[in-house]
DNA sequence: TCACTTTGATTACAACTGTAATCAACAACA
DNA sequence: TGTTGTTGATTACAGTTGTAATCAAAGTGA
């Protein structure tokens, strides 16, 4: 299950989203959440869906005629796995770099730079 | 170019680390260097090659028999992009969600931590 | 000059993706 | 009860990707 997070394609991933949003769920709901933001077809979404589960990413329950779905791991999972392998890909693994990038690009926020600062605090009062 | 960037795979990015350690090179050199890291045949490697071309990844100019391959962007470039379209996608935008997952996996160590602090002074040098 | 090598170009082919359409089973309405 | 709509399952189909093999042109050694 650890690897095949990394499988997970894009479009697999918006459908993921407004799951975590709200399960269990029918498939015409998350086709409803879904089209706030996009036009996906429904057949697509039930494609989607269908493999979600095959990658066991997604299960469901049988109510009646139509499946109830839930995810199958945590959201935060799948973006500790995602950020982690982009990471190792582009910076060996080392973090710092791609913040550099982002300081570089003016991509950091003042909030954000508020909310380092007290990652910083509460790992250096963790660590020694 | 800057929309393409996001379209260069995985396999086609591993030829354009070892082109930008150096260049120009020829398809005989990038498969060697390549092939200290991974057992990529010569074939395969030669198609990559030609896909980045078509991608307008990267260039070359004709030496008699052989072509002479460059990258049309700086690795920074490319890093910045991606890293940029992970963290839209997954903490829209913000990147101090990523680095707290990190914080939380113990993937964040004392030298990254150090770095953070600096890139964090500097940035507050520069803004106000 | 002829067979062989090297090089880029073209073609191959299966798996994965995005985006649906069709099918089969059941439910609901007329 | 026959028709229609809904739901998941199966099939479709082109584009991308990983991983090469084949082809054609040019260079090389015998």
């Amino acid at each position: 299950m650890e690897q095949q997070m990394a499988d997970i394609s894009k479009a697999e991933f918006e459908v993921l989203e407004v799951l975590w949003q709200q399960y269990p769920a029918a498939a015409s709901d998350i086709v409803e959440r879904l089209n706030k933001k996009k036009t996906w077809h429904e057949k697509t979404v039930k494609t989607l869906l269908n493999r979600l589960v095959k990658k066991q990413a997604v299960g469901f329950i049988k109510e009646q005629r139509r499946y109830l779905y839930s995810p199958l791991f945590e959201r935060e999972h799948y973006t500790q796995a995602a950020s982690k392998s982009l990471v190792e890909r582009l910076f060996s693994g080392q973090l710092s770099p791609l913040v550099a990038g982002f300081a570089k690009n003016k991509k950091l926020e003042r909030d954000d730079v508020e909310a380092l600062k007290s990652l910083i605090d509460q790992w250096e009062s963790e660590h020694d």
